[in-house]
DNA sequence: ATTCTAACA
DNA sequence: TGTTAGCA
């Protein structure tokens, strides 16, 4: 899945202005640098440039890693980034983080709604499965 | 060797 | 997102 580098503390990497390529990030998340060419595309990420290559900085790879994060919990790029763009309007206000709980309410209804229906194909299943066994039982009886 | 943009799958 | 082409 995913690893995480903890050598020297993230602050020292910020004090020490520590910058990443494309290609390391992409080793350091097993992702490709598509992806995360991609996810700059979509505005989730705005690294700075020397020249015309992307410098990703301690803050970008943060992102980076929070973008993730939010796929693996299934949520869209799009919602994303409305958490993003509500903390970089709203630093330190509670918006974003009553917009998060929202996500992970619908995120969990709709997870919870996808078990149900799960749960009622297996029944389903079941029953099929009950029904023809039966069948097959009777054939070979008569 | 690596990265980049652009376009197509 | 993956792949590929043509650059720098």
């Amino acid at each position: 899945m995913e690893e995480i580098h903890t050598d020297m503390s993230d602050t020292a990497d910020i004090m020490k202005g520590t910058t990443y390529t494309i290609s390391e990030l992409a080793k350091e998340f097993d992702i490709t640098p598509r992806a995360i060419r991609f996810y700059e595309d979509q505005g989730l990420i705005s690294p700075s440039r020397k020249g015309r290559r992307r410098v990703y900085r301690e803050r970008d790879r943060v992102r980076l890693k929070l973008v993730l994060r939010g796929k693996r919990l299934g949520f869209a790029l799009s919602e994303v980034k409305e958490m993003f763009d509500l903390y970089d309007t709203a630093p330190g206000e509670t918006a974003q983080l009553r917009f998060l709980l929202g996500k992970i309410k619908d995120r969990r209804e709709m997870l919870e709604q996808q078990r149900q229906d799960i749960e009622a194909v297996l029944h389903e299943m079941e029953s099929v499965e009950k029904r023809a066994v039966t069948v097959l039982e009777e054939m070979g009886e008569g």
